[in-house]
DNA sequence: ACGGGTACTTGATGCACTCAAGCTAATGGG
DNA sequence: CCCATTAGCTTGAGTGCATCAAGTACCCGT
């Protein structure tokens, strides 16, 4: 075989899809949808104000106000108003909301599995290639 | 610099959401959502039946009817019961969806853009590699 | 022709997402 | 100090994707 008779934007469609897949999978397990998974892994100790969220996430600040809603009333997340600033609303994890981002990035093993297969030089070969496709497109 | 800073999985991340991103953006500037690009992507010139769409799709049979529907409003799909099996309705691009599908896939750079910027042999590594990524999980 | 399976549709429901409009709190100019 | 403006968030309306349960129309083997 000369070579894969996969071509290369083929595999990136495949790449692109296992990856979402299995973030989806990981969130399901932990009752979770694939977007507040997301949510959940972007919040840090100190917590997150809606429009950190907003920006992080890359989507508009009402649609995190829902997410954050959904997330609320499962328990997983407080939101309470910033002290010097009343306007800002910090969102902060709850201890069962630490359980379940734990249960979710364990459950999300797509990196583990799939890059476990490579060598470590294969890993900085490939971090090396896709450092030049990620490099900023303008 | 020992090494890039960005570790592995992150730049996985960062892949994942550029292809996604750009595949959106080809199907908005053609008027459609990606699922629906998507739809009209999966189409031979023979058409494909439902059944084969959601298979293709990876998605219920009922989302399927949803998306042809949107599609056949705008003109861009057409379906017709089959001759032979009148269960079966395939589903055919017209004219114009032709047009549109060109449009999307001439706006989606991903694929010629970022994998422009290797070389042969780069692509070829590359491709091994994605190779061993996705050989199948179990 | 009857019963079971196949292919698709319909209806109901939920979530993600966006936009416009509204509300409250901070801020800066007069 | 007051008022207009702006910032941060929420609400409401609307759309699309997606799934499930139920229904309809059709095929096929016996």
């Amino acid at each position: 075989m000369p070579d894969s008779p996969v071509p290369l934007d083929r595999q990136l469609w495949d790449l692109v899809y296992a990856h979402d897949a299995a973030w989806d999978r990981a969130a399901r397990t932990a009752g979770l949808s694939a977007a507040q998974a997301c949510l959940l892994d972007a919040l840090t100790d100190g917590g997150r104000s809606m429009g950190e969220l907003a920006e992080l996430l890359l989507c508009d600040a009402s649609n995190v106000t829902q997410l954050v809603a959904r997330l609320e009333a499962g328990g997983l997340v407080a939101r309470r108003a910033d002290a010097d600033d009343r306007r800002v609303k910090r969102v902060t994890i709850t201890p069962a909301g630490r359980r379940v981002r734990r249960a979710v990035r364990r459950a999300f093993d797509f990196a583990d599995e799939r890059l476990g297969r490579l060598t470590e030089a294969e890993r900085l070969r490939l971090s090396g290639l896709l450092g030049k496709l990620l490099a900023p497109p303008s």
